[in-house]
DNA sequence: ACCCGTGTTCGCTG
DNA sequence: TCAGCGAACACGGG
């Protein structure tokens, strides 16, 4: 599921969902702690039963929900990982096979967060003041909310000698990029994935500048548009590139997509038409 | 059994 | 001192 575009789903539909609700209660799967902070179930739900919600933010890939209980703020900061998701469900419904946790809803519907790998995170921020928290402070700025300034994004990619594909997983440079549109944003902007960031000319960096953003519109707009199934789980690949060793381009037709290994995660790419 | 996986952190090393 | 590398986390699917 989850890169900028998941996950900018992810926060439509919480927003729609929690509006105007107040968290009536927590509960956490058990043998799971190690997805919570605070880690023990009782002070997790403590810390947001009885809460409102007041907005629902995403900075890259996390999830940003601020509430208010007494006039106060305290914020609930979701990370979904590799297989995390959130899932609406009735009181009566049995709970999803991998539900983590749930929180149920003053209008009798459950919120779960369902998460195969337990590599997710939900994290209580006292305050809401999301901004305190390592995670977000270090993150660069959102493709959605701020644009790529291109100038920056030159500026973040000379500060290391690492390949250009690596570097745009740095959730530093641009939030939210993730391996599937790493390989897709640089094959628009028919840049190799193996070239080393300070190597790329000004006019590389606008174009990549313009995929990232592209890739990802084109990514949501996908996921949005219900009569499309192909996004569901053993549809059609959808990328133009990932996944799609041995094929041929999808661009020039001529060249033969190659998969590589980069910082231990495959990278797709096109040598005959990035350069 | 083995390899792969939409993410991130941590410890070691040169 | 620190950028960069690889292991680790956890669990299912092919």
């Amino acid at each position: 599921m989850p890169e900028l575009p998941e996950v900018e789903i992810a926060a439509r539909n919480l927003r729609a969902w929690t509006a105007g609700r107040r968290i009536a209660r927590v509960e956490a799967q058990p043998g799971t702690a190690r997805i919570f902070r605070p880690s023990r179930p009782a002070a997790f739900a403590r810390a947001l039963e009885g809460a409102r919600f007041a907005a629902v933010g995403r900075r890259g890939k996390q999830l940003l929900l601020a509430l208010e209980r007494d006039g106060e703020p305290v914020g609930l900061l979701a990370h979904l990982g590799m297989t995390g998701k959130w899932l609406r469900r009735t009181a009566d419904d049995p709970a999803p096979r991998f539900s983590r946790a749930r929180l149920v809803l003053d209008d009798g519907t459950v919120l779960h967060f369902s998460d195969l790998r337990l590599f997710g995170r939900l994290r209580v921020v006292p305050g809401a003041r999301f901004d305190e928290v390592p995670e977000v402070a270090a993150l660069g700025p959102d493709p959605l909310a701020a644009g790529i300034d291109p100038a920056a994004l030159g500026e973040a990619l000379r500060r290391s000698r690492l390949p250009v594909k690596v570097r745009l997983l740095d959730q530093g440079v641009v939030a939210g990029v993730g391996n599937i549109y790493a390989s897709e944003a640089l094959f628009r902007a028919r840049i190799d994935p193996r070239r080393r960031g300070p190597s790329l000319s000004p006019a590389e960096v606008r174009r990549l500048a313009g995929t990232v953003l592209e890739a990802m519109r084109e990514g949501i707009a996908r996921q949005e548009s219900p009569e499309i199934t192909y996004v569901e789980e053993g549809g059609e690949n959808p990328f133009l590139v990932y996944a799609r060793e041995g094929e041929r381009c999808p661009r020039c037709r001529r060249g033969t997509i190659r998969r590589i290994v980069q910082a231990q995660r495959s990278t797709f790419f096109c040598p005959r038409c990035q350069r």
